[in-house]
DNA sequence: ATCAAATCGTACCATATAGTATGAAATTGG
DNA sequence: CCAATTTCATACTATATGGTACGATTTGAT
């Protein structure tokens, strides 16, 4: 019937372009200033373009918001499945993986959304569940499966599993990333998240440690 | 010199008593519609008197804000001490203690001081400090103390108290207090707070549990 | 009673913001 | 090349806010 479209015409290539540096400049605003100071003319100013075009693209500072949101936690979820291989030491994978965890969940920008989605999730709930579903549950997810396998084999003591992955990655983050969600520190050094790896580990070793026989 | 002053003179008191009434208010609508969204306008429209008045006790947004802060954390430690008794059972008193806390740190208005607080912490890092110093590390110091008794004698494996303490209030919150913080429940039932402070309890006991003697 | 401080009501100011309107210029598709 | 769409720049609307000014009134101390 039709042509053999192009796959992206001119049109829709400048489209996708334009929506894409939008969100970026926007989310770094959100990220940065959070969401009431930031503004559409300074987004539209920042962008060069006019606030026309701006709202065309968007329909309001919601949607805007909203948008940003769902690329920033579609963006978060990588690199962490792979380290998840079942076969080799359980202790040095929960290692490795404590470690990528820790670096990814204290950057800045991983602070700033994590306020940043905290501090709308009163007014947007449907925001805190964007964010909840998208990061912490699918991660969760992901060391489940890797502990019910670890249960199985009797590595660990047997528990449910996806409440021991909850314990896990929560004993990761009683230190530094407390501190810096409420201001006290800025960044969390290299040597401070393999401390806290560390005794994360540790204890969680100990809790989920194999019965001992009769 | 002077005549004998009476502890408060009627000036006085009434100014006590107002400044109270603008503290109730203003904290109301700071934790109900955060920082942002509260007017100084508002606030004086709800109290029934002037602006002039408000501005007269509290010279700007910011410092009524932090004045609420201070209010309300000052207002949190309390009924804790006297639950931990080192004589008695260490596990009944280790749940007494977390269930106590749990339920205090779900309330309602708990968690939107929370989030409060995480929200601004940015922009205003000593508001932050405020409510680190009062809540948080407060009550650490409380539980550091106790652990560290029942670590000489030996009910408790050894280790830094203040990491156990840490650990120990950390895998209180693991469960409901999350999905609170994330909007992703409103209320906590008491029965979800107990399973949280049973499972946490049992973690915690297992991961601090003696040394096995040889 | 008298005087000073506190409060009130209200109008006001400067500024800022989301969102709209518009007419001209540029880009794209055919 | 022409018509449709998009973008631009800019001016504008409506509204809201923190904070000030001020004259009138009430309250408290002596």
């Amino acid at each position: 019937m039709t042509e053999p479209v192009p796959l992206l015409s001119r049109r829709e290539a400048r489209r996708r372009d334009r929506r894409k540096a939008i969100l970026e400049v926007a989310s770094r605003s959100f990220l940065e200033n959070g969401y009431a100071a930031t503004t559409m003319s300074g987004i539209a100013a920042t962008l060069g373009g006019s606030k026309g075009t701006l709202w065309r693209y968007f329909p309001s500072k919601e949607a805007l918001f909203a948008a940003c949101l769902d690329d920033a936690t579609t963006a978060y979820r990588e690199g962490l499945a792979e380290i998840l291989d079942p076969r080799g030491d359980l202790a040095q994978t929960l290692r490795r993986l404590g470690l990528k965890l820790l670096e990814k969940v204290t950057a800045p920008d991983s602070v700033a959304l994590y306020r940043l989605v905290i501090s709308e999730a009163g007014r947007f709930p449907e925001m805190g569940a964007i964010f909840y579903e998208h990061v912490p549950r699918n991660t969760r997810l992901l060391i489940t499966r890797f502990l019910e396998r670890a249960m199985e084999s009797g590595l660990l003591r047997r528990g449910d599993p996806d409440t021991a992955a909850r314990t896990y990655m929560m004993l990761m983050l009683s230190g530094c990333h407390q501190l810096l969600l409420l201001g006290q520190i800025t960044r969390a050094t290299p040597h401070q998240i393999e401390a806290d790896v560390t005794f994360g580990l540790d204890c969680f070793l100990r809790a989920y440690a194999p019965d001992a026989p009769g």
